[in-house]
Order: structure tokens, then sequence, then C-alpha cells
DNA sequence: CGCAGCGGTTGAAGCGCTTCAACATCGACT
DNA sequence: AGTCGATGTTGAAGCGCTTCAACCGCTGCG
């Protein structure tokens, strides 16, 4: 910097003005610094800028599935909303290691980050809580006690899917869970209570997130006397699971058989499978972390709070109404 | 820091010593200092340390799609192997945009990182040999000329492809192309010119990276006449375009036609589709990239070298024998 | 007794930047 | 002519840490 000064004629104070482009430096001047910078290939030191300046001005994320394409879209969520507010973005993955999970947020804190968001947490929930008391802290899509939250209103996904069936005119209805996945419960318990609510006959399998339990699922109701109209899902790879049993039973989707996702994944859009799904608004999600982050960055300290979003649903061709045609009860028609 | 001192009855340089875990602190003082240290809620500030130890002890990875399932294991393999050098990893991501790319990588030269990581580079390949003049700088999945590559031998992948066909004894067989696809001149080179070397009768369809182009493909092959008898797809997403596409006109996969994919994504793994697949050893791209990495920041200032990692077939069930019963010149049988 | 050697500890300099009080310059205003 | 404000510019202090030469107090040796 001092070379760069030298180089310009001027004071090292003035380079650093204008690497900050402070409006109080005269054109002139500032295109002789800038020049003299690109002639010496001259970098500022943001480790030495965040010391000096006692902020980095970039956020931390800690994304604990790199391979789960749903956390993608809500990090293009925070990364936009950042990024226009002069923040950078650094993301790093604990690849479901609840220890790591922590270390890696104290690694963001040691780094002096502005904030942290984590996404998917897995880690002891008073250790984040701890870690939000040292630096803003906001945890996307999981319930987290006494730090900000964003998550998606999973019990009314399960009540869109109870709503959506019951529009088509089904009256049996049935539910393979997620187990301990994020959300399950959630989307477990919305359902059941409006179907419940609704008086239509209603049942759950358990289950968890892959499809070999949407298979062995359907094992099960099949076992267990007459299928019911409508399946829901608890999610898509759950729900191809489904479909593809239904289909090695030579049951006709959504004729026989009603099938419903949740997610919206990739998986759903492929032509062959044209899932119905329930959608959470990932990009949303990001953008609301990034405005609480903003928020606490900005001297807000009130209690935490909880931001839910609202899922939507999105119907393709594995859902409609049941065909009196149809009796499943014995096997395909 | 001086508190902790302080606290601790020391100097703020055995702080330092303790910290770095230096193995000259008497275990008794050092006992003292944590002690003092987790009291206070001290945590050390890595923007000072990286400042004084003129290094940072981290490295940065710039991936270019966060959304491609492909990077995710790269990057395992690049964490694995950098945590055993106890070096941390930060991602961040320029989502596909040439320009912030570059500008990423920037960032991370500016945040004084080790090294830098680009996985699937977009940038102008000038711009990140200028930078990788500045910084150690190693490129995984796209060939940049100035800098350390680590690649799939694509061409290869296309030869393995022919022998799978020439092995189950295929005379027809052609290729959906993937377009300007990272890899997909090499795939269709090394397909086309194994398959003359053989003999056979080999056919070329123009495609992208998309299910929309496998469907199409296959349109353009009924149109042409006779159906080959096996289709090399330049990745999974286009094989299962093509496969739905040869489902809706009734040919029987493989018995009228095999399929073949490329890249072992999950979409080939399920049920449904158990796509036979070319698998690229993702996780390994990941620790090569990280060797070249170490040896740089050791000092290695040879040549820039290319590393090819050897694509490897994974039969499933969408590529078999041709079956002389079938007859597939006419439609389906 | 003096000194080398050693484990352990200290003070101070310095890493590259920001920032602030203070200063310089100059045109405009009383 | 003198003062004031606006606009630029400067030097120096300080951000939190590392590191190195120097130092201290001790043991063990000749």
């Amino acid at each position: 910097m001092d070379d760069v000064a030298a180089a310009a004629g001027v004071s090292r104070a003035l380079v650093s003005l204008v690497m900050n482009d402070s409006p109080k430096v005269s054109s002139e001047r500032r295109r002789r610094v800038l020049d003299a910078a690109d002639e010496l290939g001259y970098r500022p030191n943001r480790a030495a800028r965040s010391l000096a300046q006692q902020r980095s001005r970039s956020i931390g994320v800690v994304l604990n599935d790199l391979h789960n394409p749903f956390f993608a879209e809500v990090i293009d969520g925070i990364t936009d909303a950042a990024r226009a507010d002069g923040l950078h973005v650094l993301i790093n993955s604990p690849n479901r290691d609840p220890e790591l999970e922590i270390e890696l947020v104290e690694n963001f804190i040691e780094l002096r980050m502005d904030a942290v968001v984590v996404l998917g947490a897995r880690g002891r929930p008073d250790r984040l809580a701890a870690a939000g008391r040292e630096i803003p802290l906001v945890v996307v899509g999981d319930n987290v006690p006494g730090v900000d939250v964003v998550m998606n209103n999973d019990r009314r996904g399960g009540e869109i899917a109870v709503e959506h069936f019951a529009a088509l005119g089904h009256q049996r209805v049935a539910h393979i869970d997620g187990g301990a996945g994020g959300g399950a419960f959630e989307r477990r318990d919305g359902f059941w209570d409006a179907a419940v609510a609704r008086g239509l006959d209603v049942k759950v399998l358990p289950g968890e997130y892959t499809e070999t339990a949407g298979r062995e699922a359907v094992d099960h109701l099949l076992a267990a006397g007459p299928l019911p109209t409508a399946l829901f899902c608890a999610n898509d790879v759950v729900a191809i699971g489904a479909l593809d049993r239904l289909d090695d039973h030579g049951f006709r989707v959504p004729d026989a058989v009603s099938v419903l996702g949740y997610d919206n994944t990739n998986l759903s859009q492929l032509r062959r499978f044209s899932l119905s799904t329930i959608d959470q608004p990932r990009y949303r999600m990001g953008c609301l972390a990034m405005e609480q982050v903003l928020k606490r960055i900005a001297g807000d300290t009130s209690d935490p709070v909880t931001h839910l979003v609202e899922p939507e649903l999105v119907p393709r061709r594995t859902t409609g109404s049941p065909s009196p045609s149809h009796s499943n009860a014995g096997g395909p028609s």
C-alpha cells in the first residue's frame, strides 16, 4: 500500500480512501491511485481490513448437506439478498456431522463474520443458541429454540394435501411418514388433523425420506386391505418409491390411486413422473433469513423470532379424482 | 487476549503460544491460560492471526453451480483431504456467472487464502490463468490452459461406451450429443472414433444436457429410419428423456434398444430407471485437486499439470444384448 | 565457583489496513 | 482584508495477533 501511495505520489491514507471509494477524493487523484495500484498489481488485504474495521462485510453459511439440492435455492436467496447489501457470502459444509457443525459455526465466529446462517441444523440446540449470543445467527429449516428461525409451515403443507385430496373427492387417504426427517412430524400431524376434521378415512404408515420407504409402505398398504385412493408422501423421493411399487402391481396413477409428493424437487419435474407435489418457497426462505440477519447486524436485539413461509400445491399428473369405475380393493382393475 | 493473559497471570505472548499449542509451555500454565480463556469467552481473531502469520490456513473453493450434485462429491474429497492437513475450506458460488466467478476468485485472493480451487470453470481462461500467477489455483472439471487441472477422461468414457455395446453384440449404435456442455466434445469424439475403429454403424445426434434434448433426439432417430440397437447419451438426464420417449413409443429397454447414460447421478440409481451409466470418480477428483494444491503451497513451482482420472462403467438394467427376435425397424414389436 | 545449557517466559516490533484529529488550500462572504 | 466553510490531504495511533531476540532462574558439570 505504501508502494502504491509512493507511485501515485500521495499518502497511504489517501490510498485507503480510494479503496473504500470515499466521496472525498478528487477524481484526478483517484485515477492516479487506481492506475498505480493496477501497475503494481496491488490487492487490498481483507484480513487487515477486517481487523482495522472491526467487521468483515461477509456472512458465513453453514450448509449441512451439500448433496441436498433443497438448500441450493435457499442459498441463491441468501446470496442475492446479501449481494444487494454489499455483503459477501462464505459457505462451509460439515457434511451432516453435528459436532463439526458447531465447530464450523465457531470458525466463522473466529473469522469475525458479521453473521452466520445455519442450513439444516443438526448440532446441539443449546450450543447453537450459545453461539447465537456471540454473533447474529439465524437457522433455516429447523426449529432451534433461542435463535432466529426461518421455516416452512410444514403443518400447513399437510393440510394443503388434505384440501387437495378432498377437493378431488377422495374419501380414503393415507400418509407415508418421513420418520425423524426435518419437518416430517409437522407434515404428518397437519395431514392427520385436517383429514380427521373432514371426516376422511385416514391412515399413517411409518417411513423415512427414502425411495425404499415408499416402496415398503405400499407393500404394507396392500397387505392391509383395500388401497386408499390417495397417498400423501413425506417427500418426493418417497413418492417416487411408492409410484414405482404401485406400477409393479399394475395400479394406474392417478386413476386407481393419486400420489402426492413434497418438496417439488427436480425429480418431480421429470416428464416420466410429473409428480404432483407441494413446493416450499426456498428462495424466499433465503431472502427472509438474510433480512433477519441484516436487522440483527443493524443492532436489533429483540427476542428471537420465527418466520414461517407458506408451502404451495404444485398439481401435476399424479393426482386426480378417484375414478368410480376403479375398485382397487382387490388389485388392479 | 490481554485480559486472558492478565486473568491467567502470564504475558500475552504466552497466551499466543498456548493458542497455537506450542510444545514449549508447561502444562500447568497451559491449563491456567485455557481456563482463563474459557472463563472470559475468549475467541482468537483469525483475521488478526492471518495478518500476523501471513497465511490463513484455509483454501477457497469457487463452486460454479450449487445445484449440480456432481460437485458435491468433489467437495467431499477436497474437504476430507484438506481437513487431514489442518486446512479449512471456504466455498462461494458465482452461480454460473463468468464475470462473478473471476470476482470471487479475486475475493479469495484478497482474503489471502492459501490456495483456490475452481469447480466447473466458466470464466475467461486468461483471467483465471492470471489469477493462477498470484495464488496456487487448480481447476476441476474443465481444461484451462496455464493452470493446474483435474479432469475426467471423457474421451475414454466414450470409448468405454463403445466397448460395452460391442461386448453386448451391438452393431448399430448412436450418440446423443451434449452440445457445449462440459466434456461433451470428448465423450462424443471418443465414442465416434472407437465405434468407427470397430467398424460399427454409428450415428451422432445434436443435443444438450437436458431431458428435452433426449426426447427430441429419439424423435429424430425414429424419423430417420430403423432405430439403432444401442444409444449412448451425453449424460443421465438426456438418457432419462430418451428412455421416456422410447417408452411412449412402446420400445422395450433393453430388449429393443439399450440406453447408456453418463455421470451416475442419483437419477440413474432410482429403481424405476436403473440406468446403466458411466461414473466419474468425483471424490477422487477432489482429493487429487487438494494434493496438487498442497504441492503448490509447499512451494512447487513447476509447470502446470493436468491430472486425468478414469471413468468407469456402471452396468444396470438399461443395457443388454440386442435381442434377435426384435426388429425395431418399423416400430415396436 | 563459574558457566553452559535448557525449559520457560517476556517485551517489543510488526503484519496491512482504517480512521481521526489536525492541517492545508482556496473561493466566497462580510 | 480577514474569516469561514468546504474540500482535500496528512501523520500517527491502533485493530489483535505472532514471533524473535533477549532474558530469567535453575540444574549439573568441570
